[in-house]
DNA sequence: AAAAGTATGTTGAAATTTCAACAAATGGAG
DNA sequence: CTCCATTTGTTGAAATTTCAACATACTTTT
């Protein structure tokens, strides 16, 4: 278990948590590694919704099927992040999506009941873990708010600027640089990739912004 | 305190919680009730995210201004729900949004950071209480996630079958009601009313679902 | 039962987005 | 530096959405 140790500590889950108290822990908690080849399916569509994973090698991607059987990439989970934990936590029955190796992957499996019922020795860091769960679906919610904020608008310049101008406010800065190329921009937004090119270059033409590839700068603030 | 009792236990947050214990934990967290004027801002945007507030009275709004000024209304709370969880436990130093009464309404708050540190003598409740706001989370999580999913589809005709379709197997049955009029629904899909009236009509005149004001009845699993 | 108000469906024109195709710019690899 | 692959910007046509306006159905009030 104490190979996983530098991975486990930038885990969310266990912020200020100590590697020895770690280890009591998650004894206590009957963590379960375990490996997946790529394409493997670790969670299938339709499995009891018990467990909270944290990838410790490799990737995983989140998959949804759509009505009309179309397979879209919600997320991907990259080494140290956590999965599952809404579905865990909400108590429903069955998972609704499938997490599936992007890659030879290993996965910590842990009891999401166990986890968040405390253990009889009610351990202080124990504690500390609920408290970063719920600190990590806080966050989540948040970035879920944003999005529907940003995905609620109806036209590609409304979403840009929305974007945009979250962007300002987080960084505390009219410059910044964003994570997304355009395509990915295009997909995070929910709108065309040349609908959303004609729009920055619209922008960029009336003096509002600065776009150079993922910098950007805001010199107006846009009046309708 | 204890006219609010029956207000409180329908409350998420203290489901399987007795009277008792109830009365126990509120003395034991500081929870404060104050009464709000119709029109009164109970959270302002600015205000450091403390609390966590319950309505016990009344209702309110949480209410979002947008880059161009323009005030929208994200939810409703009604009596026994609860508002600010997300902003509290996530820690940010600063509320986004406002909350504001929408009638003579009566408010308790609760000091999120006493809600999720258990206190000294680690009452058995409290950890009740902390696990069902992981669950309030949890599930707010998924349902964010699910109007994402419906207002990422780029098409009206998309937004409303996802819609529709995540309904049926919410009810697990081919019949339902919604909760929403024509307006709201478009509100909540994202989409003009008009255009979803359209679309509407033209699925039932396809023979693909049934539609007569809030009941619904899909005939048959729409191919593109 | 009539009147007024609200909700829903329908329509056509204007605006916007998507789609497909291509050009220009960028960034590596050899 | 050149070639190849990828990303980004541009364009025009087709599809879709929005908008405004009105007709019809349904509710509520009087």
């Amino acid at each position: 278990m104490k190979k996983y140790f530098q991975i486990l500590k930038r885990c969310p889950l266990f912020q200020r948590i100590t590697e020895n108290e770690l280890l009591v822990m998650l004894e206590c908690l009957g963590a379960r590694v375990i490996p997946f080849r790529k394409k493997e399916t670790i969670i299938a569509e339709g499995q009891p919704a018990k467990y909270i994973g944290i990838i410790l090698k490799g990737s995983a991607q989140i998959i949804q099927v759509d009505y009309f059987g179309k397979r879209s990439i919600v997320a991907g989970i990259e080494v140290s992040e956590l999965f599952g934990e809404s579905f865990a936590c909400a108590g429903i029955k069955s998972i609704p999506i499938d997490v599936v190796a992007a890659e030879d992957t290993e996965v910590m499996l842990i009891d999401c009941l166990r986890l968040t019922h405390s253990c009889s020795n009610s351990c202080v860091f124990h504690q500390q873990t609920i408290y970063n769960l719920l600190k990590v679906m806080a966050t989540k919610n948040l970035i879920f708010h944003q999005k529907i904020e940003i995905t609620s608008k109806r036209t590609t310049r409304e979403k840009l600027m929305t974007y945009l101008l979250l962007q300002v406010k987080k960084n505390d800065s009219i410059s910044f640089e964003i994570p997304y190329n355009r395509q990915e921009l295009a997909d995070y937004l929910g709108v065309e990739r040349s609908g959303l090119s004609v729009e920055i270059s619209k922008l960029c033409r009336q003096g509002l912004i600065e776009a150079d590839k993922k910098k950007f700068k805001i010199l107006k603030e846009i009046e309708e």
